[in-house]
RNA sequence: GCCGCCAUCGUCUAGUGGUUAGGACACCAGGUUUUCAUCCUGGUAACCGGGGUUCGAUUCCCCGUGGCGGUGCCA
């Protein structure tokens, strides 16, 4: 049996984008499932296009979400193009492709005259003024510099009246039976007038070229693979298997897009979604474990195996799982709200020690390691993103907080008895030693035992003591505020609330 | 326009020729001896429409509708 070979081949032009994270992601996945190789391929044809430094930033990122190739070597096309010259010559010679003349104002005008017939654009049919010119004006065009492209011809010569309605079949690992007319098949460019192959073209012959068994792509594809099958038989080649992945969709269900969502990984992770976060999340959109299967987290035991809290075979292990026959047809939205419900549900297993590594670079104002740790261990439970960890935490380290005073007063109390509590509260934190501020649960004990023992109601005194430690109508609970504070601020605050209500 | 793909709660999805159509996010209500968050419990909410096939279709087939993708010397 031939091993099982994937790619990922991204273009260069720019970030990377979390559908191409996905593609990159289930290639990986299959690949590994099968004990097969995971390749990478840099389709940098188009020049116009290139975003220098992007390719590095693709392969940065690939190994940050531990998606491991299999090979080091990594395929550019642009060094490639003797070999895309060779074949596009071989299939010339063989009667499947020619030399075209076209330039693009009659090109533009041929488009125009098949709108006003209404048939569709292309350059097929009668449209191909390229379509027989004889070998000697070709070389003569040739000779005289006349710029010119390499055309595939989607329909051979001498059967091309016979296969004009038959409609040409492929099988999609995903969808199925693919039925395809040939009537207004376009006969597509190979290779473009500056030499550079063209996608449709070097896809085919590096797919085949490195020996990839499973083409994995986006279903953007889906309608351009009847010309690589075409390629590939024209060539005399055996067709891989081709598997087209479902969109990604915007909430309006239109192709993921920037302009109505982030679609750059990198965005994601500046953010502080995890990767760990980001690769469950997008296994799940367009693959299920199926079977009836509830199961909801999933991840690679390389992206989750130092840096979590978990016990034994709390997150499934998506190499073992994954299989193509469980993705599914229709698109998926990207949806930001579950997004955000995993990426905090992730922080909490995090292990405190690479939370407080992650939550640093957001806390830069925060000079004090052990009051950092501190607040990033009664915050956590409440961020959904690393970034969220500079939100409302001022009250924390600056000395002045400003407040009013109605804000000190529990809604089923009035000032008098606020007053009255706060100062209670203040003689009784007195009493208590600095060490009783040296854990959360103490200090809870010792509070809440002397307020029942005296019979005060629970809100009374603890909403003013929360709102007198943190200015804010909502915030973390006053034990955890006052450990972080200790005794002399803790008291130093109701002392200031005090005065606020005199 | 033409070609193609797709269709279960708002979203991600499971599932079946006979099910109380299951789970998760979101939302709502209650609880976790103060707020927020976490956590727990409960709740609202879906098989696009019409024809077939069948004793019976959400499930199989056809048509329609809708959505999306492609329609480049982009990938």
């Amino acid at each position: 049996m031939n091993e099982i070979k994937t790619r990922f081949a991204p273009s260069p032009t720019g970030f990377l984008h979390v559908g191409g994270l996905r593609t990159a992601l289930y290639n990986f996945l299959f690949a590994q499932k099968n004990k097969g190789e995971f390749l990478l391929r840099i389709e940098d044809t188009d020049q116009t296009r290139l975003v220098p430094g992007s390719d590095q930033q693709i392969i940065d990122l690939l190994d940050k979400f531990k998606l491991k190739r299999d090979n080091n070597k990594i395929i550019y096309q642009s060094q490639r193009l003797d070999i895309y010259k060779q074949y596009a010559e071989q299939l010339v010679d063989s009667g499947n492709a020619y030399y075209c003349f076209c330039q693009e104002s009659s090109l533009n005008k041929i488009r125009e005259q098949q709108k006003k017939d209404k048939q569709p654009p292309g350059y097929w049919g009668p449209y191909r003024q390229c379509h027989k010119l004889s070998i000697e004006e070709v070389k003569k065009r040739i000779a005289n510099n006349e710029s010119y492209v390499i055309r595939f011809k989607m329909l051979p010569n001498n059967n091309e009246l016979k296969q004009k309605d038959a409609p040409s079949q492929w099988t999609d690992k995903i969808h199925g039976n693919i039925a395809v007319s040939m009537e207004h098949q376009d006969d597509f460019v190979m290779i473009k007038s500056d030499s550079y192959p063209t996608y449709n073209f070097a896809n085919v012959i590096d797919d085949y070229k490195m020996g990839i068994t499973h083409v994995i792509r986006g279903e953007e594809f889906l309608s351009s693979t009847i010309k690589h099958i075409k390629l590939y038989k024209a060539l005399d080649w055996q067709l891989p298997t081709f598997a087209h992945l479902p969109l990604l969709l915007n909430p309006d269900k239109s192709k993921l897009s920037k302009r109505q969502n982030d679609v750059a990984v990198e965005e994601y992770l500046k953010q502080g979604y995890l990767p760990a976060t980001l690769i469950n999340f997008i296994a799940l959109l367009g693959w299920n474990p199926g079977s009836g299967s509830t199961e909801e987290f999933f991840n690679l035991p390389e992206l989750i195996n130092d840096d979590f809290n978990f016990s034994q075979g709390q997150i499934k292990n998506l190499i073992n799982e994954f299989s193509l026959d469980k993705i599914n047809k229709s698109g998926a939205v990207f949806d930001l709200e579950k997004l955000d419900w995993l990426n905090g549900w992730y922080i909490r297993n995090l292990k405190f020690n690479k939370l407080v590594d992650l939550c640093k670079p957001y806390l830069s104002q925060i000079k004090n390691r052990g009051l950092l740790e501190k607040i990033i261990h009664i915050e956590r439970e409440r961020i959904k993103k690393i970034s969220d960890i500079s939100q409302n935490i001022d009250f924390f380290y600056k000395e002045k907080i400003d407040y009013k005073p109605e804000l000190l007063i529990w809604k089923k109390s009035n000032k008098k008895e606020t007053l009255e509590n706060l100062v209670r509260l203040e003689d009784f934190l007195i009493t208590l030693k600095n060490q009783d501020f040296d854990k959360i649960e103490n200090l809870e004990t010792k509070i809440t035992d002397w307020i029942k023992k005296n019979n005060y109601g629970v809100g009374d005194i603890l909403w003013p003591m929360r709102v007198a430690l943190s200015g804010q109508q909502n915030s973390p609970n006053p034990f955890e505020i006052a450990w972080v504070f200790g005794k002399k601020k803790t008291i130093q605050r109701l002392n200031k609330a005090q005065n606020k209500l005199k």
